[in-house]
RNA sequence: GGCGCUGUAGCUCAGUUGGUUAGAGCGCCGCCCUGUCACGGCGGAGGUCGUGGGUUCGAGCCCCAUCAGCGUCGCCA
């Protein structure tokens, strides 16, 4: 007797016995005669109880997800019943003996069907959820990812090292998760963003190539791409250029593709950040399809339309977005799309229908016939497209028309599935203006390298200087972005004096760091990937909870154990912390 | 914090203009059935219409508030 798995069987096993453990995925009582479909991880076999064992009294009474160990002879089903759905459908498990492991009470929704099950419910239950085909297939595409993510950079020689989870916080950037100490009262941890500093100091501590696949946490609002625990494949590499970061990191994802989806990739093609944003709005372009964004601000000077006129004037931008057979749109649906627009952010929305019998418009007086034709010349628009205009001050243009663009190519159907098209994001802005105060910030982080020859900005046009950053992007999601870091201490000082940190700020929040700069520091860069974005888009999933195994709420909560929830008086006495009424 | 969507049987959903006893499929329970595989047949149980308030002769449906989930903007160096 060999215990086997559910998707193991085949028709050579044939004739010798086994025993099988699994939970009831379906029972089908025929009277005299009991299928019970077994399933575990592996897959899915057909027992057969016959009323000549005495296991068969009780297959009566089996429901569905009760644990049973089931022991008999594999047989040849009978000509004519094979199932070609199963891998294990030439043959069955005529049952001799049951044993009933464990019951299960009626599950809050059915584990043995596709059905889209409420996400309270599915959370809440998460152990039933997880049972399903789909979430057992994403969360094995996961661990294969990983697997290959490991194997690879193992066999380029980099280390993993694992860094701690309770570091000290930093003011800058995403709210830190703190934990309170307890043998010092009134001071606190905090959760790592990311293993930054960390990882450079590894490369200043000599390590060379290091990699580690990292839980990071940010206190931040949620999306459908973003959970406040999440998983990077974090990399650092001494003595590189950004080209190595890009070659290793490019080389990692397509050996994943290849490894786990068995797809070859293209080589990534790379845009600068102001291409990005000019073609499409974002930083994050969507390439499975082009529709790229028009500026027609020429095209209407001069216009009487009062909205056109003032943006023009203002400095502001016109954008153009092609909607391809968009001038079927009846006046009603158009009105639709405008207030899909104002939800996106769109101040309005101007179209122009190129249809058959001529152009329509919604500022139908002021479009000449000439502005249609030189629009459509130049976004390369035919008879039956729609185009769509959007007025504004430059960049909410051209953000509200890359939504609008991404809303278009989901209507007419070009976000493919199983189409990936990364692609890289360089030449970065070092710095932006932040909205609040007006002061100049680094747009990613302060330890990134300014753009080589553009140190001398830093006093002539900081604005203008650029950043030794890159982003990957894969199908309109970031996966990640890196930087060639400063290596050198006068020179990170003088972008810390850059953004007005005095030296007692610097001390107090990056003395360690600093100092370490001061022994040796090498030149150094590395990247940082998310992977649970990896796992989603390689699954083909929209939402990260769909391959994290248990993921939080959009209001961070865990609802199968009920966290976040009260703690005892007596843990936070000696937490030294009061929770205020 | 803003905006939007959703909440009706265990599950997925329908529910007309506000009007009699709130329905369907699946699941569940019972009986029957020896080749099914979403087995089939017969019968049955099961509802605080998320919660609280209001309008009305009358509310699942209209209004207000609130809770939960989702999406999105802000936010995410």
């Amino acid at each position: 007797m060999t215990r086997r798995t559910c998707g193991a069987l085949r028709i050579t096993d044939s004739g010798t016995n086994v025993e099988l453990d699994g939970w009831i995925h379906r029972r089908r009582d025929h009277g005299g005669l009991i299928f019970v479909d077994l399933r575990d991880r592996d897959g899915i076999t057909q027992i057969v109880f016959d009323p000549q064992y005495p296991a068969f009294a009780d297959a009566e009474h089996l429901r569905s997800e009760d644990v049973v160990r089931v022991c008999g002879r594999v047989r040849n089903r009978p000509s004519g019943t094979e199932n070609a759905k199963l891998a294990t459908g030439e043959i069955e498990l005529a049952a001799e003996q049951l044993e009933i492991l464990n019951r299960s009470l009626v599950p809050p929704f059915q584990v043995n069907v596709d059905e889209n099950a409420d996400e309270n419910l599915r959370l809440e239950y998460r152990y039933l959820d997880l049972r399903r085909p789909r979430m057992q297939r994403n969360m094995t595409v996961r661990h294969r990812i990983i697997k290959a993510i490991r194997d690879f950079f193992d066999e380029r020689d980099f280390l993993e090292i694992e860094t701690p989870l309770l570091i000290k916080g930093t003011p800058e950037g995403a709210r830190d998760y703190l934990v309170p100490s307890r043998l010092h009262p009134g001071s606190f941890y905090a959760l790592p963003q990311s293993p930054q500093l960390l990882k450079q100091i590894l490369m200043i501590s000599g390590f060379g190539r290091y990699m580690q696949i990292a839980r990071c946490l940010r206190d931040e609002d949620l999306r459908a791409d973003r959970q406040p625990e999440f998983t990077q494949l974090d990399v650092e590499m001494s003595f590189c250029t950004q080209e190595d970061v890009l070659e290793i990191m490019e080389s990692c994802m397509r050996s994943i593709w290849l490894r786990v989806l068995d797809i070859e990739l293209p080589p990534f093609p790379r845009m600068s950040y102001a291409d990005a944003m000019s073609r499409y709005g974002t930083d994050k372009p969507d390439l499975r399809f082009g529709l790229e964004l028009v500026p027609a601000s020429d095209v209407f000077t001069p216009t009487e339309f009062m909205v056109f006129k003032s943006t023009i004037e203002s400095g502001g931008e016109i954008v153009a977005v092609r909607y391809p057979g968009g001038a079927a749109l009846s006046r009603r649906e158009f009105d639709a799309l405008v207030e899909e627009a104002k939800l996106l952010g769109a101040k309005g929305m101007v179209w122009i229908a190129l249809g058959a019998d001529g152009v329509k418009s919604s500022v139908q007086r002021f479009i000449e016939e000439r502005h249609a034709n030189e629009l459509a010349l130049r976004m390369q628009a035919e008879r039956g497209d729609a185009i769509l205009l959007f007025a504004d001050a430059r960049d909410a243009a051209f953000a509200v028309a890359g939504r609008m663009r991404l809303e278009v190519g989901r209507r007419c159907g070009l976000q493919r599935e199983g189409d990936f098209r990364f692609c890289w994001i360089t030449e970065f802005p070092y710095l932006e203006i932040n909205a609040e105060t007006g002061k100049p910030i680094p747009a990613h982080h302060p330890f990134t390298s300014p753009a080589e020859g553009e140190w001398d900005l830093i006093e002539s046009d900081p604005l203008r200087m650029r950043a030794q950053h890159y982003d990957m992007v894969l199908n309109g999601y970031e996966l990640g972005s890196g930087s060639i870091r400063i290596h050198q201490p006068e020179l990170q000082r003088r972008i810390f004096d850059m953004l007005g940190m005095t030296p007692e700020q610097i001390d107090a929040e990056f003395g360690f760091f600093v100092r370490a700069l001061d022994y040796g520091a090498p030149p150094h860069g590395g990247m940082a990937l998310g992977i649970d974005r990896i796992v989603m888009l390689a699954c083909g999933e929209d939402n990260l909870r769909e391959v994290i195994a248990f993921p939080k709420t959009q209001t961070a909560r865990d609802l199968m154990m009920d966290a976040p929830s009260p703690a005892p008086a007596e843990a936070l006495r000696e937490l030294h912390v009061q929770v205020k009424p």
